[in-house]
DNA sequence: GATGAATGAGGGTTCATTCAT
DNA sequence: TATGAATGAACCCTCATTCAT
């Protein structure tokens, strides 16, 4: 339903990051969007089947666009270990870079309700599998246990990295995100290498 | 404002943590808990300031059993790797028991406006103060690695403890989460070994 | 239905005018003048009906002590012009020394639904049948102007009396009333002189 | 926030009058107010800000309209006494020709609560202001006596009107308003005369 | 007589979505 | 395409009154 191309299609999802990071999820009303978009409210349903679908659209081509320069940045490296680092350098920083967009994924999208959840978990998928596939590879090659449970250890990276940028979201970026990423990344590594 | 002790204040929050279970956040209407508690509407105004009071109420009632009981298992052992052990059974066994808590904690309340959720937040932090505790003893004991970041580690340890509860809410409990707990248990114990 | 006598209905009845100065007619819950009187909330209806019937009872019992002041007041006068003279400056007087009342019979009762003022106008007009008698008295007397219309004239003298009492509450007593009453009777007088 | 301007802010003042004068003020829900003025409820949002901005804008644009006629008309008379006798008349005759209105303002809108009532008030000066003219017009032109206190003598002009208004709403509009102008015209004037 | 815990009906307001222009 | 005026469903909370003790 979504029209995926046009300047106002990327306008109005610009805005409603803007908006939602500014006034929070629960008065980010269409109207405003739409206004911050410099469109009328209607417009926005010429882009968009409807707010869901906008929020959604949103997260998707966000996050799309993350896990695409992570997979680029990744694809330099050549060893597990590095490939690793890197990973978790990335998700840190293209964070950190983009406050708002941090804010609206890490807490007020959060609050949509269950339905709309399901719907964004389902795009998160294009990330996990890129973890999942970096999970997978430092098993074959012997970097991690051998024995390790490939989802519980997803899980892990994923939870704590999340909970590190949720913290700091929380604290109104107040500290340094990036220089984080050695300390969690050793604090992962040793976990995933345990068992 | 609200009268803790009762048996009707118990009464009104067991409701709202059955209709929010099984409505959802946003579903789940004072007259619908009134309805489920037994009670009229205009009771729970009698116990709780208002909505916002009682799922506050709510989530203080039910982690303070959590983390008392969690505290009270937690005493008998002597090893910190036992306590660190329990504490993830504790925190995984506790939540499985209860998977309608469990829902209205890891899913529903987490769609509460900015406001609740900070002072959700607040309520959370008697637990995070038990983990904290944990650690530090872990790092004076020589357990644990002694450079180790212990607010890094605090939040690896609720980070995955809370992401794999997340899932397995999500599957719907279809998989044994106390069985988890071993696992979680070793990866946690070797990342915080590690550094 | 209530009981006229008793200790308790005439502190109800004070609370509630202490109640209803204070807060205002619409912040006047039967609780808060519970309270106030000393009593439980339940007691109020062994002595009055409802809420109206209190509020009723509230205005007739101070009226008719209003009432009955005036009357012995007048009684000692001869002249209808001091009588007359009298009557205003008992009206402003009764009313200067008694604020809260003032309050509460000049602004608050007159928030109540139309239901309500109806039965505080009959009671009303127990003060208004003064008023009457003593104009007839005037026309009788050939103080007034013999084809004075008594109703029109009645209007009058009540009318300027309640707007200028009004204004001094509404001025929050800020002035003294009672050096009104001099003018007001002047200016009365010769209205009803004229024709 | 309220336009000022349209077709359906007139509609929905109309229909508020026609609402409160057949229902009483509070029975007269925004629903109530809508369906009469053939709008929907939510419409009435975006030319009021909330229900007291619709009363108070209703009093607002009645009382204006009221004074604006009553100044026309007395603009084309020259003496103070001919002035004055068509103030009064005219005082009356708008009231008895929107029979609607004159319950709303005489016995319905004084049911709100005092925030509102302030809001009334502040409304209300722009027509005491055109009586303390005619006031300050008469004593200049040596027509009301010199020594009369204008204050005192406008609350006397506007207590009376008031009064014999109410009484005639009271008495559900079974005698002819109008008639009753030229009688209050001579006491009051007889009174401002005298002192 | 006195208590006070419990009751439950009732309404102003927001905002995602539509559709005539 | 684009507009934006209009729609209307949905819900938290108050408080007068009752009645078991």
């Amino acid at each position: 339903m979504s029209k995926k191309r046009g300047q106002k299609y990327d306008q109005i999802i610009d805005a409603a990051v803007i908006v939602i990071a500014k006034h929070g999820f629960h008065q980010a009303q269409v109207s405003k969007i739409a206004k911050e978009a410099g469109v009328a409210d209607g417009t926005i349903y010429l882009y968009f089947k409807n707010k869901e679908d906008l929020l959604v659209s949103l997260f998707d081509k966000k996050l799309g666009a993350f896990v695409e320069k992570s997979r680029r940045r990744l694809a330099k490296e050549h060893s597990i270990e590095a490939k690793f680092h890197l990973l978790v350098e990335s998700h840190f920083s293209q964070l950190e870079d983009n406050y708002d967009l941090a804010v609206v994924t890490q807490l007020e999208l959060r609050q949509s309700k269950s339905e709309l959840r399901q719907r964004i978990n389902q795009v998160l998928k294009g990330y996990l599998t890129l973890l999942d596939e970096l999970i997978a590879e430092g098993k074959a090659e012997g970097c991690f246990h051998p024995e390790l449970d490939p989802l519980l250890a997803r899980q892990m990276v994923f939870g704590v990295m999340d909970e590190v940028v949720s913290n700091w979201v929380m604290a109104e970026g107040k500290f340094p995100l990036k220089k984080q990423a050695e300390n969690v990344y050793h604090l992962l590594l040793h976990g995933l290498r345990g068992k």
